[in-house]
DNA sequence: AACCTGACTTCGG
DNA sequence: TCCGAAGCCAGGT
């Protein structure tokens, strides 16, 4: 499979529970891809605009909110916040509670 | 095929 | 804490 890195990654993103977030990065490593954050997140700029995923749970690792569009962090935080995220103004999340912490599979 | 771009991450100042 | 540079990979042009 050529892109079986973004299989991975809907699969990973799938299992991200309900009030939880992850990172680019993480999901990146659990996919097998600890190093292409950037495509997990080329990924889901892209699928987003095709198909709805729950690209908002993915947060950069900071857990901050940083899309290209202003419209995209309004509406991620939104979600966010609906799904019992807390976020603050500056589209900031607070990891230690928030972040997916996935046990081995 | 070559070059550019990006919803990233990490480190240093 | 904020800003900039480097490293990284794959898709787009």
């Amino acid at each position: 499979m050529a892109s079986d890195i973004y299989s991975n990654i809907l699969i990973v993103l799938k299992k991200i529970p309900k009030g939880k977030v992850s990172t680019y990065g993480r999901i990146a490593q659990l996919a097998g891809y600890e190093k292409c954050a950037r495509q997990v997140a080329w990924f889901l700029h892209n699928s987003s605009k095709k198909e709805k995923l729950p690209w908002h749970r993915v947060l950069n690792s900071q857990g901050k909110i940083v899309l290209s569009t202003l419209e995209g962090q309004i509406k991620q935080s939104s979600l966010l916040s609906s799904e019992g995220v807390e976020v603050s103004d500056d589209g900031k999340v607070n990891l230690e509670k928030y972040l997916w912490k996935p046990k081995l599979m």
